[in-house]
DNA sequence: AGCATTCTCAACCTTTCGGTTAAGCTTGCC
DNA sequence: GGCAAGCTTAACCGAAAGGTTGAGAATGCT
């Protein structure tokens, strides 16, 4: 069964997590090697991993003794969609809104402006 | 000082308060009126709302002795724009999913205005 | 075989979360 | 003034979150 909204969003709200799947936004990754830069236990970043797994963010595959982690952007589509209409799209016209994502989607878009991010970005732009 | 992500998304991980925000959606509501459908006290709900008001997810503004709340889109563009760094899926433009709210749901709206400020610039609150 | 590496599990601890009830503070109305 | 309506605060409670340490299970290397 697909993950629910409430264990995305517990998983996205620690920041130990989020920075962990940037670091795997760049590439997978053994679980020893998530933690290195980590100033905690082993044992401390293979339960953060567990949440991560649960909440669909990540699948973990294991090769050997290692156990990769691999992220898994699909899995936040849920909670975008969530957010983009505080999930109330039956409250206007459904049509309408097909049309708007379409534009929205296909446009490049100049308009966008993003201050924030004051915590771990996704990726780096430095 | 703008809300955290991890103040943000714990706010949104909890199936009440997003019950909450889509109620929202619709019109803004006293406190009372937020409570009447949940199965749980007033003091309870009252505590959701300050979890949501901190998230800057709502503002709460009283008049008389009624605590109206009304919701904030723009604070899930900071969200928004963390999950949009993982790609897949391409983030909304939240300005324009409001104002293709507002034509949707502006029609049959009676007795609105404390509408008046949904562009106003972003407050600092604390 | 023996040992190191990699990771999880179990037990424990402290803090936070989400709820309760009871009391109290404003505010509006008669 | 007196009372009801509308919320918030305080004290409390059980459960869950997030960390620790220590032990243990696989696996790979020599």
């Amino acid at each position: 069964m697909a993950p629910s909204l409430d264990t995305i969003f517990a998983a996205l709200s620690d920041p130990t997590r989020r920075a962990i799947l940037s670091m795997l936004l760049e590439d997978d990754m053994a679980v020893t090697d998530v933690a290195e830069p980590f100033e905690m236990s082993l044992a401390a970043i293979s339960k953060h991993l567990v949440i991560l797994a649960n909440a669909g963010l990540i699948t973990q595959e294991k090769r050997g003794r290692v156990k990769w982690c691999k992220l898994e952007p699909d899995a936040l589509r849920g909670a975008s969609v969530w957010m983009q209409g505080f999930g109330q799209f039956e409250a206007v016209n459904l049509d309408a809104f097909e049309r708007f994502l379409a534009v929205e989607l296909s446009d490049p878009r100049p308009d966008r402006e993003e201050d924030q991010d004051r915590d771990a970005p996704p990726k780096e732009e430095e």
